[in-house]
RNA sequence: GCCCCCGUCGUCUAGCCUGGCCUAGGACGCCGGCCUUUCACGCCGGAAACGCGGGUUCAAAUCCCGCCGGGGGUGCCA
């Protein structure tokens, strides 16, 4: 059975790339009826917090994402500590009483004589005897995975190719810190290969951690798993998308007012692609029963906020039920203090104006006019209003209003062009001053909408006022 | 420096494995038009790419080599 794990270390928000990871991870374990693990990778207590393993949990639930299992390294050291014993005890590694100070030394001579840094090595042939004297005397050490010499480790990346690395590029490495605590190549193992995981699924940044793991694998009698690089997501100019290029957190586009399907949809498109060509836009359920890491594009992605844009659009005027629509709208009509901010009204508004804005946060700042009661009008805009025609036109209208109030757009449309036929103008001759009495803006949504939504009152009063100043 | 990965319109991509169907297809964005009470939405149309140089071949975006460019890694971070 497949089985697939997203690993994030408790140590910021959500970042987008990392959500993909966990979408394709997701995806490829439900394609093929397997389960998903949720492992939160905090052996490096220094900068773990319990805030951000929180927020990554919300963050993953509210993207749509399930898990079938859950644990934090944290709570698993013992169990690190047998296999580091075990791995001590076979000799596939040893105690290494070489301080960071040493190291540093070696490092910068290294890169002075402009050579690849790698571990010497000095305290792999310390004698059982020495190293219960370092021991006895107090000296931390750390545990070094002893690599043989020589090798050249290959894998076969499900999304690269076969990939060969030498381990002459890097020397022993580190498994337990001289506090005790394991690192990330070792752990990664144990926990992969003791709960299971078949397909390890990351970024491509772990690339060059593969053949030390795959090492670990071996000297464990483990079996290795299938890896599989996720291509990075960049930034606009083509470096790793970071903070430098804005909003990069799952948490931003959620208060930006993205949807979560939209956002999982799009994320989805960049390194993948459907099989069938020239469809974008697809549900959980199908990209579950479409998805394939054989479709994924070994290439880099840039991210592009514009098309995310679009595809929210979408969904919002498209893809979600009205219903649904207005149970996200809610809560960001409420946050900006609006005035009629009544469900079945909003579910009314939104059901004709949906297509005129693409994120909510878009939608709080256009449908304003249908959730305030009263709007202002700019000096500047008042010249449009101070005009003979102009005035003629609101005040036929209020008129009409008074007992004719339009229940639809067409109505509203009706009753507009009658008013303009009967004062022989010309549509833009009261159909703008209308739009300025009535929203205090020279372009929105369509002037017939608010006619037919808005309370009777309101509408009546926004015109009053303006009348009233106007005469 | 060394190691690894990548290179099709501005961007996401299809095509590459299994050369000819590619006059390189789709999408976002952009430009123009239509619709129209404005802005959008929608519809129609347009500009826009095989990084460069060598091979192989009757034929190369597709295969091979070199170069260039970009990205990542090089920790007692993950």
């Amino acid at each position: 059975m497949v089985k697939t794990r997203f690993a994030p270390s408790p140590t910021g928000y959500l970042h987008l790339g990392n959500a993909r990871t966990a979408i394709f991870s997701y995806l490829f374990a439900r394609h093929h009826g397997g389960s998903f693990v949720l492992r939160i990778e905090d052996t490096d207590r220094e900068r773990s917090k319990k805030e951000y393993e929180e927020m990554l949990i919300e963050d993953l639930r509210w993207l749509g994402l399930d898990w079938d299992e859950f644990y934090r390294q944290s709570e698993r050291f013992e169990i690190y500590d047998q296999y580091a014993k075990k791995l001590l005890e076979t000799g596939h590694a040893y105690p290494c009483f070489c301080t960071p100070e040493e190291l540093e030394r070696e490092r910068q001579e290294a890169q002075r004589r402009g050579v690849a840094y790698r571990y010497s090595g000095r305290c792999r042939h310390l004698s059982p005897e020495e190293v219960e004297r370092l021991k006895r005397e107090g000296k931390p050490y750390t545990i070094r995975f002893r690599v043989p010499d020589g090798r050249v480790v290959t894998f076969n990346d499900l999304i690269k190719g076969p990939i060969a690395i030498s381990v002459d590029d890097f020397g022993d490495f580190v498994i337990v810190r001289s506090d005790g605590t394991p690192t990330y190549n070792f752990v990664v193992v144990v926990d992969d290969a003791l709960t299971g995981i078949t397909h390890v699924i990351r970024g491509e940044d772990h690339i060059p951690n593969t053949p030390k793991q795959i090492l670990i694998y071996e000297a464990l009698g483990f079996k290795v798993p299938e890896f599989a690089h996720l291509p990075v997501i960049l930034g606009e100019d083509r470096s790793k998308l970071s903070k430098r290029h804005g909003a990069v957190s799952v948490r931003a586009y959620r208060e930006e007012g993205y949807l979560p399907e939209a956002l999982f949809n799009y994320l989805c498109l960049l390194g993948w692609s459907p099989p069938e060509e020239g469809r974008e836009v697809f549900s959980k359920e199908e990209l579950i029963k479409l998805f394939d890491l054989k479709d994924v594009n070994d290439s880099p992605a840039v991210f592009n906020k514009e098309k995310l844009k679009w595809l929210n659009g979408v969904y919002v005027r498209e893809v979600l039920p009205l219903e649904e629509l207005t149970e996200r709208a809610l809560p960001f009509l409420k946050r900006a203090n609006y005035e009629l901010v009544e469900p079945s009204y909003v579910k009314r508004v939104l059901e004709y104006a949906r297509d005129a804005f693409d994120t909510l946060t878009e939608m709080v700042e256009r449908l304003r006019p249908f959730f305030v009661r009263e709007v202002e009008i700019d000096d500047e805009l008042w010249s449009f209003l101070e005009d003979e025609k102009a005035i003629a036109a609101l005040s036929a209208l209020y008129d009409e209003l008074l007992n004719r109030k339009p229940e639809t757009p067409e109505e509203a449309r009706k009753l507009v062009k009658e008013v303009q036929k009967k004062l022989k103008l010309k549509p833009p001759q009261v159909w703008k001053p209308l739009r300025i009495a009535l929203t205090g803006e020279t372009e929105g949504v369509g002037v017939d909408l608010l006619l037919a939504l808005l309370p009777k009152e309101v509408l009546l009063t926004r015109l009053r006022r303006v009348l009233e100043r106007l005469t």
